[in-house]
Parts: C-alpha cells; structure tokens; sequence
DNA sequence: CCTTGACTATATAGTAACTATATACTTTAG
DNA sequence: CTAAAGTATATAGTTACTATATAGTCAAGG
C-alpha cells in the first residue's frame, strides 16, 4: 500500500477497513504484534496507511492457522529469505487443509445420500436383491476372539481408517460367518468392514459384496436382533434359498440419529449360496 | 458401529480409540455432549464402541466450523430429517471454506513468484521494458482529492477488493498522471490498481499496462522518492523517450518484509510515449 | 498382606484470541 | 456549551480445551 503521506487512521477507521472489532486492534497492540506508527500525548492511536498490508498479511497467516505468537516470531526477524521459506511451508499446510475438506466433502456427500435412501426404505420389508460389486476394507479376524482381542483389533482398524484415510463416511459393518448365525451368535462377527467407493491401492482389500442377498432391517437393539433373523431365515427357506458364507450387518440410523436405542435400525444382507 | 454387547472403554481406553485428551471426554461428559452410557458407584466412566459413531460424527462437525454448543443443540432434536438438513448446509460450508482455501493458495503463488523476481533485482538499474498486457482493476479517481476523500476511496476500494474477491496477492499500487509527476507531486495518485491476472467478469476494468517503460526502483521513505524520478527521467531524456500519460508505483518491498522504512522498496514503472 | 505404579476421579487454573463491559477522558457537531 | 460519539484503560467473560493438584481405586509383585 502507498502512503499518501499525511493522513492516519484512528482505532475505529482502521479498525473498519480492517473490518475488525476495535479490541483487537488494541490487544494485536498490547501483545506488541502490531502497534500503530504513533501515538499521540492522549495516548490515541494513529495508523498509516500503510499499516494494511501488514494487517492483511496477518490475516493471511491466521487464516492458514498460524497463531499471533508464530506470526510475531516470524514478524520479529523478516527478510525476504524468511517470507519465502514462510509462504512455501504455508502452501503446503493451506494444500493439506484444502484436501482434508475436499474430503469432509466427500463423506458428506455419502451421509446425504445413504440418509435420503435410509428415509425411503421400510424396515419390515424382505427383499433379494443383487448387490453390485463393491470393495470394502477389512479389518483382521475377530470371530472369537476375547474381549480383550476384540477392543485392540477394533481400535487398530480406526486407526488404519485415520491413518490411511479409509473413512469414507459409509457406516462399518461386521461380517459373520454363516456357522456362527446359524448357531445364533449373532454378534460373533469374523471381521469390520467399511466401504470404499474409490479404492486407493495398496491396501490389503476385500473384494466382498457381489451377489444375491436377502436383505432385511432390525430396528432396536441387538438384544432382540434375533428376532429379525429369524424372519429373514422364514424367508430364504419360504423362496428355497440356502444361507450363504457370509452376513453384513450395519447401521441405518443410530445414535447421531435417534435418541433411543429401540429406535436404532440394523440392515443386514444375507449371502445366498451361489446357484440357487 | 456395531456393538459386541459385553465390553466397555474405560475413559482412556475410549480417549485412545478417538485419539483426543482424557480430559477432553471428561469435559464432553461436563457439558452433556457426550456422557459414557454408564458409570460405576466408583463414577468411573464405560464408554460402548456404538459411542465412536457419535464422537465421529463430532468431529466432523466440529471440523466445518460447528461449535460445541451447535452440535449440542443438534443432538438434543436428532431425526434423519434434521440430520439431512445439517448436512446440507454443512456442505455449503465447507464448499466456501475450500474455495478460500484455494484462493488463499493462489495469493501464496503470487507471493513466492513476486518474492523470488524481487530477490533477483538489482535496484539501481534502470533498465527500458516492454509490459506485456496486464488487467488491472482500479479504485475510483481519487487525483487532487481531500485527506478525507482519500481515506474514504482506499477504504471503498478495499471493501471492493474483499466483496468481489479481486485481493490477488498482488501489491496495491498508485497511478500518477504525468502532469503531476512533471510538477513533482509523486502522491498525487490519480487511480489505486491491484493486477488481476485471472480477470473476472462483470468488473470495471482498466486494461492498462501494455507498451515501453522505463523501469527503476527507489530504496528508502516515500519523503526521497523525488531523487530516484530524477534518476529515471535522465536515463528517459539520454535515450530521447518522452514521458506518456502515467506512472505506475509499487512496493516490493514493505513492512511485511523489511523492519526499517529506509529497506523499503518500490518500483516505478514510467510510461513513455508512442511513437518513440 | 502390603506396597507400588498405573490408573481413576474432581476441582481449579491456565491458554489463545478475542469480545464485552465498566469507567473515565476527549473531541466534535449542533 | 452541552450532548453524542469517539478515545483510553482495566477487567471479566467466552470457547474448547489443557494442565495441575489432590485424592481415591485397582492389579501385580515381593
């Protein structure tokens, strides 16, 4: 910014081309980050023109989430060397940040459209339906596994999803082998699975759903889930089916969605053995 | 998430699972926003793995920008319906924060690509350059204008420049009329300019420099500015150029990078006439 | 059985970056 | 010359933690 020499700005006009609360004007000056160029008998502030640029530079700086210590420490030792290892280290962390939301946009994205399908399902209905292919990410074997086994694999996969960026905002899931269900074991599952809609590579995937399912819904909680299956089972013998390797079961709606626990709602897709 | 009814985290079991503080649960519990679904006679807290789900959600929330108290209010009146909702208007949300994101990523190009040339200058030289054509967008004439006027077009301008996002990174710059640099009122500025090198639509634009300039930098407070004119008008009459319509002045250097008024930088870039 | 170390709890204070409020002085417009 | 609008300082409040102090609980080893 140019200097037309003369004029200053007062702590309330500089304040609105700043567009911010006068305070923090006094408090970037009480923290000694950015003072007015003069002050006058009264103790007013006065501020040049000139004073914008480095306003809007902090501005810049906290906008990529430097804090005001970190801007002043920069500001205390400025040099063009230093404003350009500053500006290269900053587009790194702004690029990061910007990847993170495009990610928060994608499962965003995936929780509208899984809420809108979730409003027009009935949860007493029994379908077969195919399920198109889908890739998923497993976690390790859990089926029974103790307590113990069961927290550390289940904290170990949420780490893989954090690390790895896996969390693509489809529910996870557990998987039961078909003799557990059949012994009623309903929540001995064999492993977690989280969808993937964009598999990156290099991940030990799991190329699981593919097939005919007989799909139902559980609401409540998974105390009664028996119940559910045993409607579903009415079914598969009613249609000839015979059960499949495999059970999926995820939430539909749960405690992000409904108050109580009885309102929870289970979907769970049933493997049909090929060629019936 | 699904529960393997039996087993609960204790507080830090839980906090390790969402990689956040201890504390940070207990004062989740504090504020009601997140309280284990059960506690002892002890008051140790149980968190079940269904609980994750929630805290997730959380932190996606809290990750557009949502405050606690928002998402509190959120989770006291949950329904698909609501939640929908919510995700909506989170979208957007987030869709603006990248956009500033990426718009902020552009200024830092612009930063590093000025800083860099800036290094690579030698600023006693005065050198003749043809200027490829520029888009400029220009504050109102403020020539001749009161210290009021003045202080009133730079805030105006300003406030355009942050309304329709014209902030490029690029330094803000004066342009002199050459009646007033001949009479050697250097700050007389006649227009503001910001380059916009992606030029939207629907603007006032002046697309202004294109043509042969004499290019010179003056080191030092603006109060010298007339030795480093002087210089340039030499080197202009030595070669037979005649002074054009307007003289363009930038910083280079300012307080953003250089702690002392006399390490200042600015570049004059001198109009000459067609035709010589 | 007892001690030690690792956990749990509450309560309180500190942090960053403002923001608001109370009180008092100064400037300016009518 | 007064009233409104501005300036100043000092202090407390805000959000979302984070750290610290103090005390109770539990599991393992000697």
């Amino acid at each position: 910014m140019l200097n037309k020499n003369v004029k200053y700005f007062t702590t309330g006009e500089f304040a609105k081309i700043c567009k911010v609360n006068k305070q923090t004007l006094i408090y970037y000056d009480q923290i000694g980050l950015l003072s007015p160029v003069m002050k006058d008998s009264k103790d007013y502030r006065y501020y040049s023109l000139a004073q914008y640029d480095f306003f809007s530079v902090i501005e810049l700086l906290k906008a990529v989430g430097m804090s005001l210590k970190d801007i002043q420490q920069y500001m205390a030792e400025k040099s063009p060397e230093n404003f350009l290892d500053l500006m290269h280290q900053q587009k790194e962390i702004v690029a990061k940040k910007r990847r993170e939301l495009e990610m928060i946009e994608d499962i965003i994205d995936v929780k509208i459209d899984l809420t809108e399908e979730a409003l027009h399902l009935d949860f007493d209905s029994v379908t077969i339906e195919h399920l198109p292919e889908a890739t998923m990410y497993l976690s390790r074997n859990i089926e029974d596994s103790t307590e113990e086994q069961f927290v550390k694999a289940v904290s170990d996969f949420i780490d893989e999803l954090d690390l790895s960026q896996l969390d693509t905002g489809y529910p996870i899931g557990g998987i039961t082998r078909r003799e557990q269900v059949l012994a009623g074991n309903y929540d001995n599952y064999s492993y977690l699975y989280i969808e993937q809609p964009h598999p990156q590579e290099g991940h030990p995937y799991f190329k699981a759903i593919e097939g005919i399912f007989i799909v139902g819904y559980h609401v409540g909680t998974s105390t009664t889930l028996g119940e559910s299956y045993k409607r579903l089972f009415k079914v598969m013998s009613e249609k000839g089916y015979e059960l499949g390797q495999y059970v999926y079961e995820e939430y539909i709606y749960d405690a992000v969605i409904k108050n109580r626990e009885e309102e929870y709602v289970t979907k769970i897709m049933v493997e049909i053995k090929e060629g019936c």
